[in-house]
DNA sequence: CGCCATCATGAAACCGGTTTCATGACAATC
DNA sequence: GATTGTCATGAAACCGGTTTCATGATGGCG
């Protein structure tokens, strides 16, 4: 493999030369730019990027912190930022946590220990004051999570909104007792979706039946065990939002063992229009988050840092309704 | 940041000395050595990874080129091979080929201009002698796929087996005439099933109906359409067997579009053990194939290979029956 | 014509480890 | 006691870019 001074020797200029052609600086007068090209193309030059690292002290890359790799959109979020990464000639690190605030720290550290140029973060169980402080470290952007203090480093979801649409859609079919399957209130997305959901209620002057909310924790088992208890307590609801896909999953199976039938006897929504979504039968009515333009304006947003840009709050992204069949007119 | 010359001076040794620590070599006086690590300590020296990687034309990562992130299965797949990595201090560097051969030749070339130590390369669609090429380069394995030429380098799983046992337990429950909708046969898992397909009838003498064997392209689509040809024909099989759980899913869909009850009137069983398998009503029998054990295996070879290993050949792993809700006995 | 600004370029220092080779100390051997 | 071998260690070269600073050339302007 060829070096930048054996490019120089072949075009009969200095080092320097070469490396300010390789950036493309203007200051390079035409010719010898032409002469430093061609011998680049001869000898089939490419830059050490050890070297190059070394020198200016910049990786060319990112790191991404997931929580949970195996989970049910990863790969989209993974598919558009390494996409949009690799487009700017940066490469993406991966390193997950699984869930665990001890576990995602050390995927941080590691990251950081390779001297990633920024930061792509999307967890759950790392604080907020952990994720403020990182921030004033290095680039950084939060994935979906907002962040108060560092709300210009954060690229999110509106969930008081995915909420809402979800609980306004059935208000809009005629249900006015709704019951709500929220994941961990702790977690930020969990609490928002139910804020819409009482928000919509509000909307319409219904007062929101306390026992008719409770508290899961995103999985497909919390949903059942929930839908189990308002069954067991003889609800009178006519229609469910869950707090996502797998708790919407967990209640349809809770029904069908109990031979409700959805949705004529009970409308059913669920949230972030997983795969599976489609999938059941009745398909699943849901919300969809747009994951592939928030992992693009994760990418960009980062990659701004990276250059120095003084981060600009933007606003959340909106998440859309998806009508499928599990919501129909309540019986009259 | 501390440099290796400051931790030297620190301990009264020179730089080449705590480059004999850092390392572990055992040419070390043991109250040098302590000297080093408490001045190590005292400095919170951390080793310059673009430095070391400059020096020792190492980068400490390596590469994972994958045909499809948002493929159903490739979380698992990277959770682990993540984990085994990060345990040996190796980075994961990620680049999507998008299932085109030129944009997987794009990813490869990428990574390998990152210097990376090492590619593991889970790609549809490029070739065989172009892998085979590339494994003389550079250390790599090839993941689910079988590449004869280089067969030391590939972590796959025993299509054929699983092929088989798929149609053998349908042939158990005495199921006679069997579908076999496969998916696009000059793929190699695709062609293998099919051939374990045929290996459990001959086994029990039965001849294959050629007209029951229809090719597909993995797609739920494809699986519906094979369906509805077969009805089309006013089919007397009993029992479907498909070359992926996508392709079952659009089976059941086909079946509930003509009122047919799976596994009353017709078997299915599907290939791969997706999350939708376990929630589609009936839940779908499928092949399960031991992801994690290959990636943790992928892992440990590429290492071994970066170290310096000779590639060992190893069996192909096994697939396992997941025995679910989508087959029964035939009709008398 | 002389002065200064502008521009293109090269020399050399620098980034911070790793590794080779030389050296000196000490012990074992004859 | 001289020789040889082993061991711990240091000096310095090296990896291959980037960047600063100096320099010489060119040209515009008074």
């Amino acid at each position: 493999m060829a070096t930048i001074r054996e490019v120089a020797a072949h075009a009969g200029v200095s080092p320097a030369t070469v490396s300010r052609v390789m950036k493309g600086e203007v200051r390079v007068n035409q010719k010898t730019r032409e002469r430093v090209e061609a011998a680049i193309a001869a000898l089939h030059y490419a830059p050490n990027v050890f070297a190059r690292s070394l020198a200016s002290n910049r990786l060319g890359g990112v790191g991404l912190v997931i929580s949970h790799l195996a989970g049910p959109f990863m790969g989209r979020v993974m598919m558009t930022l390494e996409a949009a990464l690799r487009r700017a000639n940066v490469s993406l690190l991966v390193a997950s946590g699984g869930g665990e605030a001890e576990r995602e720290q050390e995927a941080v550290d590691f990251l950081l220990g390779r001297r990633c140029d920024g930061l792509i973060v999307h967890a759950d169980a790392l604080e907020d004051a952990t994720l403020a402080a990182l921030a004033t470290t290095t680039p950084m952007v939060v994935f979906n999570r907002l962040v108060p203090d560092i709300a210009a480093h954060c690229i999110h979801l509106d969930n008081e909104c995915g909420g809402y649409l979800a609980t306004r859609h059935l208000l809009d079919q005629g249900h006015r007792h709704i019951a709500c399957l929220t994941g961990p209130l702790r977690q930020q997305d969990a609490a928002g979706r139910l804020a819409g959901y009482r928000r919509a209620l509000r909307e319409q002057g219904i007062e929101a039946d306390e026992h008719a909310i409770i508290e899961g924790d995103f999985t497909e088992r919390s949903g059942e065990q929930g839908m189990a208890t308002l069954l067991a307590r003889g609800t009178t609801v006519t229609a469910v939002v869950t707090g996502n896909d797998d708790m919407a999953l967990g209640v349809m199976t809770a029904l069908r063992a109990r031979n409700w039938q959805v949705p004529q006897q009970i409308s059913l929504i669920g949230y972030d229009d997983e795969a599976c979504a489609r999938h059941v039968v009745p398909a699943l009515t849901t919300i969809h988050a747009p994951l592939e333009e928030m992992a693009e304006a994760a990418a960009h947003r980062l990659l701004a840092l990276i250059e120095g840009a003084s981060p600009a709050p933007s606003s959340p992204f909106v998440p859309t309704l998806i009508e499928r069949g599990t919501v129909a007119p309540p019986m009259a």
